[in-house]
RNA sequence: GGUCUCUUGGCCGAGUGGCUUAGGCACUGGUCUGCAAAACCAGUUACAGCGGUUCGAAUCCGCUAGAGACCUCCA
C-alpha cells in the first residue's frame, strides 16, 4: 500500500493539454476504460500498440498496489462506412460479401483479437462488454437525452443536438481543440445530413436501410445505435458516472471521444472522465497504419516473417519491447532495422534478468557508493514511470542497471550491497520488466533435456581445451552457434543462451 | 481548404531555457580469451534552415522548407 503513497503519478490529460497529478475518484482504486477494436477484420500492429500501451498503464497501477477495474469494449455493431454503400454497417457489409452471419464475423475476429493479445502477454480486461449486449442501456440513454431536450428524433433516427448542448453550457470541441462554429460551416455533405438540424449533430440512433442486416427494435425505428453511444453507456455502467481514466488511440479524439463527453454530460450532468489519455499512432513507411488504406502489418506476418518489409521473423516480446522504447504519446515508425536493434538490446536486458533471478546473495563488506548508486537507479525507475509513464526513460535506467548487474556478476560482488538494496534491485529490475512491461524471456527452446545435453557439450569442450585440442573445442562452439546456441565463457565457467 | 503536431548524431529514440556524455543498435580502441564470442571499460558523430527574445536556447517566439495527424469508419 505504501507504494501507492510513495509514487505520485502525473498523467498527461488530453482534455487539459498538460500533465496533471493523478487523484483517483476512489482511494487506491483506478477505473479505466479503453476503446476496444471493431471486430470486422484482423487487428493489425497499429491497433495492438494502443492496447499494449494501456496494458502497460494498467500493469503499472497494479504494480503499485492499486485495485484496477479495466474495461475494454468490443465494438460489434454500429459503425458506419463512408464509401459506396453509405450508411451500411461495416460488419453487415463484410457478412454479406462472405455469406456469413454478422455474428459469425464478430465471433471470428473477437477470437483472433484475444489470441493476438494473449500472444503479446497483455492482461485481459476486467470486463469486456459488447455493444450488442448493451442495446437496452443505449436506448435508455437516448431516452434520457430526449427527455432533457438535448436530442431530437428525425425520420426514425435520433440525433444529439450539439447547438442546444452548447447553449446549456456544454463545451463540445474542448477535447480536440475545435471550434463548433467552424465545424458547423465546414462540415462535408454526408448522407442523412438533411435529417439533422446542424451538421455537427451526431446520431444516437440510426434507422436501418433495407440492406442493413444488423438491426434492432427501438421506440423510433428498426435500426442500430449511434457510433459513439456504446462507450458512454458501458463506461458509466461499469465505472460510474464519473470515472478516472479513459484511453484510446489519438484518432478517436474527434469525433468519438468528443461525442462521448457530450453524451455523458448530457445524461449525468458531470464530465464523464477525469483523465483522457491518447496513445499515438504506429506508422509504417511514415504513414499511419489503417485498415481502410491497407497500410497495415498483421501480427501473424511478424511472427512468420512473411512480409516483404521484414528481414526476418520477430517474437511478440521483442515487438512489445520495441514499442516500449518509445513514449506512448509519440508517433513510432515501424521498420525491420529498428526492430532488429531492439531485439539485440532486449536480449542483453533479459540476460541480466536471468542473472539476477538466479544469483545467490551473500553479504560481504559494504560498498557505500555502489549501494547508494543502486538505490538511486531504482528510485529513478519509479520516478520516470510516475512521470506520465515514461517507459523509454525507465528502460534507459534499466540498461544502467544491466551494466551494474553484469559487473557484479563477473566480479561475484553482489555482496557489497546491503541485503535490502539487493532485494530492492531485484524487485525493481525484474518487477519493471516482467510485471510492468509484461516482457517474458523467450525460453521456448530450452528445457531440462536440452540443458543437460548442452552441459555435456560444454564439459566435452572444456576437456578438449584442457588438452589444447582447439580444433575440437572450436568445432563444438561454432556448430552450436549455427544451431542457435551461444556459449559464453566466464571466469566461473561456461554458460549458454538459446537464440 | 480549416485545425493541430512533428523535424535530434550512421539508424531507432528520450529530453525541454545553463552538466542528460539519456538509452538501445552500429562503429572504434582497450581488458578478458589459445583465438573468438559474451561481458566490462573508454571513445566518436546532434539538435531541419533563417531571424529574434535572453547573460545563455536543441529547449521560448516568428518566418521558410519538409513530414504527419484530425476534419469521414479507423487504435
Amino acid at each position: 500500500m505504501s507504494k501507492i503513497k510513495d509514487n505520485q503519478i502525473y498523467i498527461y490529460n488530453s482534455l487539459k493539454g498538460e500533465k496533471e497529478k493523478f487523484v483517483p475518484v476512489s482511494k487506491n482504486h483506478v477505473g479505466i476504460y479503453v476503446c476496444g477494436p471493431t471486430v470486422y477484420s484482423n487487428v493489425h500492429l497499429g491497433n495492438c500498440r494502443t492496447f499494449l500501451s494501456f496494458d502497460m498503464v494498467v500493469r503499472y497501477f497494479k504494480f503499485l498496489g492499486y485495485k484496477v477495474r479495466y474495461v475494454r469494449n468490443i465494438t460489434d455493431a454500429g459503425h458506419l462506412e463512408n464509401d459506396a454503400e453509405v450508411g451500411e454497417d461495416k460488419i453487415a457489409k463484410k457478412a454479406r460479401l462472405e455469406q456469413l452471419e454478422p455474428m459469425e464475423i464478430v465471433q471470428r475476429y473477437t477470437v483472433d483479437f484475444h489470441n493476438v493479445m494473449n500472444s503479446f502477454n497483455a492482461l485481459p480486461p476486467s470486463i469486456e462488454p459488447t455493444a450488442t449486449g448493451h442495446l437496452i442501456e443505449q436506448i435508455e440513454m437516448i431516452q434520457e437525452s430526449l427527455a432533457k431536450g438535448l436530442a431530437y428524433e428525425s425520420n426514425g433516427s435520433v440525433y444529439f443536438d450539439v447547438k442546444k448542448y452548447m447553449e446549456e453550457g456544454g463545451d463540445y470541441g474542448a477535447l480536440s481543440g475545435r471550434d463548433v462554429d467552424e465545424l458547423m460551416s465546414g462540415s462535408r455533405d454526408l448522407e442523412g445530413q438533411e435529417e439533422k438540424k446542424n451538421p455537427t449533430d451526431f446520431a444516437l440512433w440510426k434507422k436501418a436501410s433495407p440492406a442493413h442486416i444488423m438491426r434492432w427494435n427501438s421506440p423510433w425505428s428498426v435500426g442500430f445505435p449511434g457510433w459513439h453511444l456504446e462507450c458512454s453507456v458501458m463506461g458509466t455502467k461499469y465505472l460510474g458516472k464519473q470515472f478516472d481514466i479513459h484511453g484510446g488511440g489519438m484518432d478517436l479524439k474527434f469525433p468519438h471521444h468528443e461525442c462521448e463527453i457530450a453524451q455523458g454530460k448530457a445524461a449525468n450532468n458531470v464530465d464523464p472522465v477525469n483523465y483522457w489519455m491518447h496513445g499515438n499512432m504506429l506508422t509504417l513507411n511514415g504513414k499511419r497504419m489503417s485498415k481502410s488504406t491497407g497500410n497495415t502489418l498483421l501480427p501473424e506476418e511478424l511472427f512468420s516473417g512473411k512480409n516483404t518489409l521484414l528481414e526476418k521473423a520477430f517474437s511478440t516480446t521483442v515487438v512489445r519491447f520495441f514499442m516500449l522504447q518509445a513514449h506512448y504519446r509519440s508517433v513510432l515508425d515501424f521498420s525491420s532495422e529498428a526492430l532488429t536493434a531492439s531485439e539485440k538490446g532486449f536480449k542483453k536486458l533479459m540476460t541480466a534478468f536471468d542473472i539476477l533471478e538466479k544469483v545467490d546473495y551473500k553479504p560481504t563488506s559494504l560498498n557505500k557508493e555502489e549501494n547508494v548508486l543502486i538505490k538511486d537507479l531504482c528510485a529513478a525507475c519509479y520516478a520516470e514511470m510516475n512521470d506520465d509513464f515514461n517507459t523509454p526513460k525507465t528502460i534507459a535506467k534499466l540498461f544502467d542497471m544491466v551494466a551494474k548487474i553484469n559487473t557484479y556478476n563477473e566480479k561475484q560482488s553482489f555482496g557489497q550491497l546491503e541485503e535490502s538494496t539487493f532485494k530492492l534491485l531485484k524487485e525493481t529490475f525484474c518487477g519493471m520488466i516482467s510485471d510492468v512491461f509484461g516482457l517474458v524471456a523467450d525460453n521456448s527452446g530450452s528445457n531440462d533435456t536440452l540443458d543437460k545435453s548442452i552441459q555435456l557439450l560444454i564439459d566435452m569442450r572444456a576437456n578438449a581445451k584442457k588438452e589444447r585440442n582447439f580444433a575440437l573445442s572450436d568445432e563444438i562452439r561454432d556448430k552450436l552457434i549455427a544451431i542457435g546456441v551461444q556459449l559464453k565463457d566466464g571466469k566461473e565457467g561456461t554458460t549458454y543462451s538459446v537464440e
